[in-house]
DNA sequence: GGATTAAAGTTACAAATGAAACTACTTTTT
DNA sequence: AAAAAGTAGTTTCATTTGTAACTTTAATCC
């Protein structure tokens, strides 16, 4: 397949090494693309309510699915259990969540919101929907679509290939 | 604008609050996209040629353009002075550059590949290439056209809200 | 049913990253 | 031209992150 996205400008045919131009480079781009988003989310939300990336995304994983316990949660927010552990501790601490030991495995249990979390989901919830909205604000909802579709592929194709 | 990639089934119209559903919240899926394909590629060649993510774009960066000096390099590698100071001195001291102090301004150097330096690069730059290749791999030329059109406009929306 | 292996989550240690202070040099100001 | 301010790059220190070992409980195997 041609390489498209890092196409160079034409080069003689003796030439043996093509050089990669790095700022067509795709993973490049896309750990560039996700740092600058990540580090405004950041700035902007995380240290207004003292919530780490990984504990927002604790907290909107339990406020769908409350109960899970910390291996449920690690693949559905991509975390190790060690990430896993400290954010939920930390949450715990700031009395966001609850552990509630499971009867039938006392090694694990089931997390919960505090009324403290869901008010913190409530209102971290629509900041973050509107930041999505306004990256996504050039984009027709078949754009939307397509960009959506691509990323599932891009997904599939890098988890294959892990 | 709709939002689509965050689309949910249907809700009462007396929801106050719609959940954020986080497998479908666009930072969160470049973030873990990007990720899978940077721990895959780091654990593919970084470990083999003793070459982390930060010293490979370092010596892209100079094989298309030698004799840059550590602040020009910041900007086109995404890279903090202190990321560049530390990779350099390893690179430096691996023997993969060589540093030319300016006559003009001695704080800074302009830095040129050794041919150590160019061999990882011949080394690494087709296995770079094959992988982007494979995770394109299903995409037509004008998909990989309209991807890279969309990552642009991202990347122009996401630094405009920075 | 007691010993062995495995799993959930935590802790401890090592490496990577980030922010601030610092050094050497250059430019600007008066 | 001396003093002040600014810049390139380095170093230091604190925080974050990742890996491996550990603890507790549960499941499996003679």
């Amino acid at each position: 397949m041609e390489r498209v996205l890092n196409k160079v400008k034409a080069v003689s045919m003796n030439d043996v090494q093509r050089n990669l131009h790095l700022p067509r480079f795709l993973p490049y781009r896309l750990t560039k693309l996700s740092g600058v988003i990540s580090r405004s989310l950041a700035g902007k939300y995380s240290a207004l309510f003292d919530l780490t990336i990984h504990e927002w995304r604790i907290v909107a994983i339990l406020g769908s699915e409350p109960g899970l316990t910390a291996r449920e949660i690690g693949p559905l927010a991509s975390l190790d259990k060690v990430s896993i552990s400290r954010a939920v501790e930390k949450l715990h601490k700031a009395g966001r969540l609850e552990k509630r030991t499971l009867k039938d495995d006392r090694r694990s249990a089931a997390l919960y919101l505090t009324a403290k979390g869901k008010a913190v989901l409530a209102d971290i919830t629509p900041l973050a929907q509107k930041y999505e909205d306004d990256l996504l604000a050039g984009f027709t909802p078949e754009e939307v679509e397509q960009l959506d579709h691509f990323l599932n592929r891009l997904d599939a194709a890098a988890e294959a290939r892990k």
